[in-house]
RNA sequence: GGCCCUCUGGCGAAACGGUAAACGCGCUCGACUCAAAAUCGAGUGGGGCAACCCCCCGUCCCGGUUCGAGUCCGGGGAGGGCCACCA
């Protein structure tokens, strides 16, 4: 039989897709006794056609898939579809396709394009979000949730996306110099009081925090910015009681070293104690104040531009450290809803403490003088707030402590006194998870007049979302408009009662989908707890970094929750963390129509084929850089495989060639044969510990512009080029599986007929033929590189210098000098220092 | 304002503290061809020089550690990211 001349990888691509489905290569489980790993890449929001971006998420994956499996593992590398969300309900509202439609439309054709790829999903785990099947388990986990008090129904003011009309998380939310708006939609975001459902996320702040020091194989950036985002503070809270009444104020300071410098304390507009506390006479000045805070966004009250406003309730607070007493006032820039919505204010030592009292007159006084340095002028004469760490002053007792350890000490007195004490606060805020919309989880509770919110039985999940969708996108919720949906029966009372509306965030779905995998088609429970056991946490995690503090935040947190409902038996539910880069156009812009930059992973897989457009996302720069598009490159990638394949051709003679004659190579071909030793080890590390899959296949070049350079005319060296193109195909099978494949079957035509490449083993390398046995040793003069010498491998110090001190650049550049001293690396260099 | 990341040929990128630029793209030249494409081969950081002998310069800038720094340390610049009146 003779190959084929050209490459075509249309014709060979389809039918290796079909057998590797035939033979049920992809399909997890199949190794009981093996290793296991899980290899997940996010699933994707199947909103229009398949982007490049997931073309490059599902091949990085799939490259390291395919390597675990030759590697021995019983490999879990499963795909489904992040099906329900508003894009699809936005879209609908345009056009009037039903999103179930469109839906389904959208993840036909990905599926297609997936497949065409060729990537090695266990498509028998394919998981759709929008299936009742699924998301009655997300029903199932609120009803689990709410029995534990996690999930909670609160009052209270929310993001409402005026793009959207729906209520939306804190993560959601970009804020850009005080303009809110929505991560989906970019419309502006506002607050409006409206009730909710919540997760009580913030139960966990201490133990996400803690867990992100284990994450050693997450990348800093993500870890950095889920720290920041949970923000934890120390600091203390201390009660000052309101002279002349039995009311206190407690306040959260980050400063307590400061508090001798306290003048003021200032409550939020909304503090419960601010209608208690205000003198009669002032009364009018405070309600006019509040009534205008509550009625200004949340961005012009608080934002970096807003100036600092308040006004004085005419009460006095008690410092409790030092028994003075100071002025209350209320202010825009305390928030009611972060420490305990009061502060002391210690103008010396804070900026905005400071600029408020200037602009109100109040005192400044310094209780905080530098460790070394000019000490501070009076409070009246700062320029500015010194928010420094320094040695206390005035502040009695505490006096001349560095400020720890005034922190420290005073903390612990405040307890032991019954007025405070040391203890943290957290920027990150409980997960708002209703929404006012159609596209997702009906949250499963019911109203009754009688019994309030019931939550509909676990036996009478799923609340299937009604096929009819009457979507206006005016804000209310859709499925207040549908009757046959809304109007039900209490669970308790069998009277007419009414259904909740709202639905849940789509990222509850994604919350927990990896470990629907385990167990797909399970009725009787989310996932086999055992199968958990076996298959979590995941290995490798392979996504977008833009995810950081949202899905990758809220799936360390169910996986917790799922861990105290005993069913997974990790806190953390993936071990290492790859965020891969984005693709850009062939412009360096953002692909977007705008630009008229996009480029369909679909047509160029026609065009090129699938393994070509694999390998140029692995080939251009590691997995988390970006990238451009390039058709230059991919032209170049595609140029590789058409000369691998040509070498197959040219080479067809040494398919039946003896291995028995490898012992006897010499010369060239003993080079080639290190050359292919050294790519294996090369591409085997590229795989394994960077992911560095650019330096494997720029050896896999290496090796192929070797085979071109050499024609075997014996039959040690047709062994040894045999040898090469085997390693050659295997190398590259993750990475180009079909015409890895198709090349293997024709090396080894008779004996691999009913066998796949890609269950063959994973080549392994001979040590000895990757130590070269002569080496080329620099040769430097006061480290500058003069000339270099060819030496045995294990060549000593002495044999070497002998060699080196011959060269005649060498002698030139010591000459007339004195040598000082010789510094020596074996296989590497020599270096002179000479004076 | 705080925290973090990045910076290397014309371009994408390589480089355990040890010969900077492997590999690919692009470009130049040669072979094949009537010609072109494709393919195969050679060259390709900058400067000096008659010389592809050799010399000098070269990884954003300045300084340091070291026999030796793209790599480590200190300071600065540019670009990017995250957080931010958070007490």
């Amino acid at each position: 039989m003779s190959m084929n001349e050209r490459y075509e990888p249309q014709s060979i691509e389809p039918r290796w897709q079909k057998r590797w489905t035939e033979a049920g290569t992809f399909a997890a489980g199949r190794h009981p006794d093996a290793e296991e790993r899980y290899v997940l890449e996010m699933f994707p929001y199947p909103s229009g056609a398949m982007h490049m971006g997931h073309a490059r998420v599902y091949t990085i994956g799939d490259a390291l898939a395919r390597y675990l499996r030759m590697r021995g593992y019983d490999v879990l590398h499963p795909i489904g579809f992040d099906a329900l969300g508003l894009p699809a309900e936005n879209a609908a509202i345009k056009d009037g396709k039903h999103p179930a439609v469109r839906t389904r439309e959208n993840i036909v054709s990905f599926r297609e394009e997936m497949k065409s790829l060729g990537y090695s999903f266990d498509w028998e785990r394919e998981i759709v979000t929008s299936d009742p099947e699924y998301y009655r388990w997300n029903q199932w986990f609120f009803l689990k949730m709410l029995e534990k008090g996690i999930a909670y129904r609160r009052e209270g003011k929310a993001n409402w996306c005026t793009g959207c009309l729906t209520v939306i998380a804190n993560e959601q939310v970009l804020e850009d110099d005080g303009e809110r708006t929505c991560e989906r939609c970019s419309s502006a975001v506002v607050e409006k009081s409206i009730p909710e459902w919540a997760f009580r996320i913030t139960a966990y702040a201490d133990s996400l925090l803690a867990g992100l020091g284990q994450l050693t194989a997450w990348p800093d950036r993500v870890t950095t910015m889920q720290r920041n985002w949970i923000g934890r503070s120390e600091g203390a809270e201390v009660d000052f009681l309101v002279a002349g009444t039995a009311e206190k104020i407690k306040v959260f300071t980050t400063r307590l070293d400061t508090i001798f410098g306290s003048t003021y304390a200032v409550l939020a507009p909304e503090h419960p104690l601010v209608s208690k506390i205000t003198r009669p006479e002032r009364l009018a000045e405070v309600r006019a104040f509040t009534e205008r805070m509550r009625t200004t966004e949340a961005a012009a009250r608080t934002g970096e531009g807003a100036p600092k406003e308040g006004v004085s309730t005419g009460a006095e607070a008690v410092n409790p450290f030092s028994g003075e007493r100071i002025p209350v006032w209320i202010a825009n820039f305390v928030l009611a809803e972060y420490g305990t919505g009061a502060v002391m204010s210690v103008p010396a030592h804070d900026q905005r403490d400071f600029d408020f009292a200037r602009k109100y007159g109040l005192p400044i006084r310094v209780v905080v003088q530098p460790e070394a340095g000019d000490r501070l002028p009076p409070g009246d004469r700062l320029e500015s707030a010194v928010t420094a760490d320094g040695i206390l002053v005035d502040s009695g007792p505490y006096s001349g402590l560095a400020s720890a350890e005034a922190r420290r000490k005073m903390g612990a007195d405040a307890k032991a006194k019954g007025f405070g004490g040391a203890t943290a606060r957290w920027h990150l805020r409980d997960w708002g998870f209703s929404r006012q919309r159609y596209w997702g989880t009906p949250i499963p509770i019911i109203y009754c007049d009688e019994h309030g919110a019931v939550p509909v039985p676990y036996d009478l999940l799923p609340v299937k979302l009604p096929e009819q969708a009457i979507i206006t996108g005016t804000g209310e919720p859709p499925l207040a408009k549908v009757p046959e949906f809304v109007n039900t029966t209490c669970p308790k009372c069998r009277k007419p009662a009414r259904r909740e509306t709202e639905t849940m965030d789509t990222f509850v779905d994604s919350a927990w989908y990896y470990a629907r995998y385990l167990s797909p088609r399970d009725e009787k429970q989310p996932f086999d707890p055992v199968l958990a056991k076996r298959w979590l946490p995941i290995d490798v995690y392979v996504g977008g970094p833009e995810h950081a503090v949202m899905h990758l935040l809220y799936f360390r947190f169910w996986n917790r929750v799922m861990k105290e409902l005993g069913l997974v038996p990790v806190e953390e539910p993936c071990q290492r963390l790859v965020t891969q880069g984005i693709v850009n156009g062939a412009d360096g812009r953002k692909m977007s129509k705008r630009w008229g930059n996009v480029v369909a992973p679909g047509p160029m897989v026609k065009r090129y084929g699938a393994d070509t457009v694999r390998l140029f996302m692995l080939f251009a720069a590691p997995p988390e850089k970006d990238i451009d598009w390039s058709d230059e490159q991919v032209d170049g990638m595609h140029r590789f495989l058409s000369r691998v394949w040509r070498i197959f051709h040219a080479r067809e003679e040494t398919f039946r060639a003896d291995p028995t004659a490898l012992a006897r190579v010499e010369g060239p071909f003993l080079e080639l044969r290190r050359r292919t030793h050294r790519a294996i080890k090369k591409v085997t590390e590229g795989l394994q510990d960077d992911l560095k899959f650019n330096t494997g296949i720029a050896a896999l070049m290496e090796l192929l512009n070797e085979l071109y350079a050499l024609e075997p005319k014996t039959d040690s060296e047709r062994a040894a080029t045999r040898e090469a193109l085997l390693a050659l195909a295997m190398l590259l099978s993750p990475f180009a599986p079909h015409v890895a494949e198709e090349l293997w079957h024709e090396v080894n035509a008779s004996a691999a007929r009913d066998l796949l490449l890609a269950d063959q083993p994973w080549p392994s390398f001979d040590p000895s033929l990757v130590a070269a046995d002569t080496v080329t040793i620099a040769v430097q003069v006061n480290g500058k590189l003069r000339g270099e010498v060819k030496a045995a491998a294990e060549a000593g110090e002495a044999e070497v210098r002998g060699l080196a001190e011959a060269e005649d650049k060498v002698r030139a550049h010591m000459a007339g000098k004195t040598l000082r001293k010789v510094v020596f690396v074996p296989r590497r260099l020599i270096n002179f220092v000479v004076g």
